[in-house]
DNA sequence: CCTTGACCTTCTAGAAGCTGGAAGGTGCAT
DNA sequence: ATGCACCTTCCAGCTTCTAGAAGGTCAAGG
């Protein structure tokens, strides 16, 4: 299998493949050629790596991932450590996502958004706050 | 003013401020011996840019709505614009994260997290797609 | 006068995870 | 022989800072 096929099978365009080699989370074979040839284990890993990094597990996880993967033995309990970190990460931001989110609606909701030069949004941006008004 | 007291100020780090002068959103003056000097006004436009990076705008953003702010003539419609483009997009980001985050709760949820390798995580990950299976 | 310490300056590089483009080799069909 | 679609490598850029190095400046204390 060359580069664009594996790619097309583990939903992954070549550059990004490549990318996962130079940082060695693939290792495939050459042809004399020079040309990448990636083997159904490649593929496999590949579509994993998909998985993972769609589930927002960043590249250093998903190698650790990968490395529990292929130990057979290896302990449930260290993945699951592993997913609930980034599940609390991931919940972290979305507090933050949110909380950012309800100030922003309640701006746009606030302006009028006519011909007018007033506006909230920008009222509020401007607004001091105690540390820049402390002398 | 100088660009220790001024970030204390305005709650940035010198290093930002420096960089936020290198792309353009302020441009303070000088003193003979090069340091940069303050004026209330670039206090104003940190804090500012503090409060509008906090709600998520991009830079390119805070340098339209610095713009709009300055800008005695401007409609509050240009400003409702500019804030609704970048709530649609943190509506998007949450929709994302928040499926993330309930198929990642559910994986973790399954996962024994003792110390046997079956795990409902990796098999998640692992698992082929129609995809990957196609020929 | 000299030293110390806390400022300030500029410059370069790195973070994360790709993505685009240039320059050039290879393989197959016409 | 030519065209086209692949493949290769390497370099640059995206975003928004942040860390660190090397060196200038200033006020206070001895």
């Amino acid at each position: 299998m060359n580069i664009s096929e594996v790619g097309k099978r583990a939903g992954l365009p070549p550059k990004t493949i490549r990318f996962y080699e130079e940082i060695g989370l693939i290792t495939p074979k050459r042809m004399a050629n020079g040309y990448r040839v990636f083997s159904p284990q490649d593929l496999h890993k590949l579509a994993f790596l998909r998985r993972a990094r769609a589930l927002g597990f960043g590249i250093e996880e998903c190698r650790a991932l990968l490395a529990l993967y292929a130990d057979p033995a290896r302990a449930s309990a260290q993945v699951k450590a592993l997913a609930r970190d980034h599940l609390a990460r991931v919940d972290a931001q979305l507090r933050e996502l949110t909380e950012l989110r309800a100030t922003l609606g309640e701006l746009v909701a606030a302006c009028a958004g006519d011909g007018r030069p007033d506006c909230p949004i920008l009222a509020d941006l401007a607004q001091e706050t105690p540390d820049d008004v402390t002398p």
